[in-house]
DNA sequence: TACTTGACCGTAT
DNA sequence: CATACGGCCAAGT
């Protein structure tokens, strides 16, 4: 990973608006990098857990999180998501809480609507 | 260089 | 609705 391609996937990382998330694969396009959700995830086992980065309201595309449900990393994201409002179910984040990632930019996603 | 490994994804069954 | 499969792509061995 080049670090400007680190940088664009920090920055579209910070740009997911509190209260609600985004998958791996969205954020790699709003980066400018389709076909690379890997690499997100890749970045944010080396970049996330310290700093300020919301990597918490990063999830897989069909809601559920990355990790397995009994580690204590699932553990964490579940309860920072909850500290947001969002709850999951049946161990996945409802379809609501998605920005519009696909289609628009990073900037115009908001929570439940 | 060749092969394996994943914080993944869309489609088909 | 759940699983399987193939595709993906950079980093590690």
């Amino acid at each position: 990973m080049s670090a400007q391609h680190e940088a664009a996937i920090l920055a579209a990382v910070r740009a997911i608006p509190k209260g609600s998330v985004s998958s791996y694969g969205a954020v790699a396009r709003a980066a400018g990098l389709p076909r690379r959700a890997r690499q997100v995830g890749r970045v944010l086992r080396e970049t996330g857990a310290d700093s300020e980065l919301p990597w918490f309201r990063v999830v897989r595309a069909d809601g559920s999180l990355a990790f397995p449900v009994d580690s204590d990393a699932y553990a964490e994201q579940r309860e920072r998501l909850a500290a947001e409002g969002i709850i999951l179910v049946r161990n996945r984040v409802p379809k609501r809480y998605f920005g519009q990632g696909g289609d628009l930019d990073a900037l115009l996603w908001g929570p439940g609507r």
